[in-house]
DNA sequence: CATGAATGAGGATTCATTCAT
DNA sequence: GATGAATGAATCCTCATTCAT
């Protein structure tokens, strides 16, 4: 499971193209012409086309793990997202590719991977909402799955709207803003 | 602009494939296949593929006009998300291709076209919130941008989940849910 | 199962290439330039190689039921060899192909396909070598299978010599000398 | 033209993968990861794979001299039946490759080689049948070529059924049992 | 002896589109 | 309106082979 140098190369410019043209754009020609190699050059490293999306696949979870070690509550929601938010700005591209699910949608096996990495991270952090709930930092009266929506929902659309824009707003201080928002707005009404 | 029944037909075929397997999944030869047609007559009906995909991403706008008569503020806002539910329970292919602007990423003319239409909502929305907020539904510090993501933010991710569970729960339950949610939450805190 | 004429034109350039080159020189390519059309002009007509092989496969069968209506014990059996030296006389390509299974052996599902029409052949002569038997044409003490060995052995020997030979011989001519030794020898010993 | 020990094993494989699934199934790519070494080893023991072929071809030949030293007629024509019937046996890998011509049609230089094979042999035989006749052990009347179809045949045809069959039959009895057969039809008629 | 990385040529197949009928 | 037949361009992938190490 772990990459070569070579592969992390191939996953990166497949990642770019992707991001540049979609899909459609993640030929095995485009792909070897951007690398600089023959296309058959590709198929030492990698088994076949699908290989190397399921790596970029990969890619998405690699670099932020749900679980918070040491942290707790919406400390560690706040600090799942900030990593992701983090990731996203060391690769841009990912912004353009990660959210989109249904780009995967043609590769059925593919798509189901990514969903049932999806519902793993919805779980993972559904426990984190629970302990907020229970620390009375968010209200307790919010269905955990409206809760996900609320706080994840924000956080994709910024990162979408980040990437869609190449750039053209500061992600971090946007992404500050958002959790500081929310984080007020959940809070539990002292009423 | 306006379609011919036949157009119609083609386009409700054109999302129900894109639903199901992805832009990779709408060729001409399955559309015409689908239709029960062969693929030279598509071309009597389309200009060629890319008038057909247009015509589905108007469909997106079509019976859900951002542009609320007679409601203001949250009322407004609270109604036009309500309309989109209703749009997509009415043709659930929809949910699975609505909000995946990135699908379209391929045809640079029709993503371009696409964001313009997000743009647009974004805007036409803007004044219902600033509405909102001078009248005291919602927090009024909140900059529109952010305001507008922690809205449409859920409401994206809920429609978006409900298309890859393929009708896997009630969508106007946690719609009408998450709403409620949402207007209880933005309510300025009177503290 | 009925093939259009195009059909039968595009099977009978296969089967000149597979007798001149073996299978390795069937290609799509080589194929569609002797017709003298396109390599996806080729997919209207058949939907992938397999079916254009299995189609060559089946003119083996063609023109040569194993059941001879009316006829009898060795008469029977005559007939049938008869009928196939007559079949490869008139399609002289098939003589360098239709005994040679090992050449499908790549395509294990028409493989099987071709073995199981030899069975078939071999079960259907067999009722003809068993009349042969009683009716005391054949020394009734050989068992079946080897029987079919003797018969069937030498007439496909010579088929594959002829066609390897390049048609080097009268097929006809040396086909009535071998029945006629076989005749004679298989003839129960009045001793 | 002697083989080292690693040569050997190479041509043992490239014989198992031709039996296992025909010409096609012999490719530099297998061949390696059958004998678990990397493609380019292999060019270090023979110069391409044309060589590995022939040398296949070889094989067949090797351990089965058509000369039958002190034999003379029919007892030297079934010691080399025999003695192909052993061959096999102990490889019955070559039973499936062995009398297939036609898969080595494609390289027309092997092919010319192995029909040469096969002349070759019917000439040396033809000397020992033609004893035969002399001997009286077979009938005086028949040709040559007939002669040898007549005996070959179904050699050829029981040791391709066999290879077919994946060992389902003894061989060594069934072919005791056709050369009984044979000897006895081909004796001549004391009539 | 062996390998990792590469490649030009060619494999089958699908694409959107056109044209004569 | 519709179709049957065709096509150039592009798809992914495998082939035998080479070369630097």
């Amino acid at each position: 499971m772990q990459l070569t140098k070579r592969q992390n190369e191939i996953v990166d410019q497949a990642l770019s193209l992707t991001a540049a043209g979609g899909m459609q754009n993640l030929t095995v020609t485009n792909l070897s012409a951007a690398l600089g190699i023959s296309e058959p050059a590709l198929y030492r490293h990698f088994k076949n086309k699908s290989e190397i999306v399921k790596a970029m696949i990969n890619r998405f979870d690699a670099d932020v793990p749900t679980e918070q070690p040491g942290k707790h509550g919406f400390e560690a929601i706040g600090a799942f997202i900030q990593a992701r938010l983090e990731q996203v700005c060391a690769n841009p591209h990912l912004a353009r590719v990660m959210f989109a699910e249904e780009i995967f949608m043609g590769e059925s096996k593919l798509y189901t991977y990514l969903l049932a990495m999806m519902h793993k991270h919805k779980a993972e952090l559904g426990g984190y909402f629970a302990e907020a709930q229970a620390a009375g930092e968010i209200q307790p009266d919010i269905p955990l799955d409206t809760l996900y929506r609320v706080v994840m929902g924000p956080v994709r659309l910024l990162i979408k709207q980040w990437g869609m824009s190449e750039g053209g707003f500061d992600l971090r201080v946007k992404g500050a803003e958002l959790l500081a928002v929310l984080r007020k707005m959940l809070k539990a009404n002292p009423a």
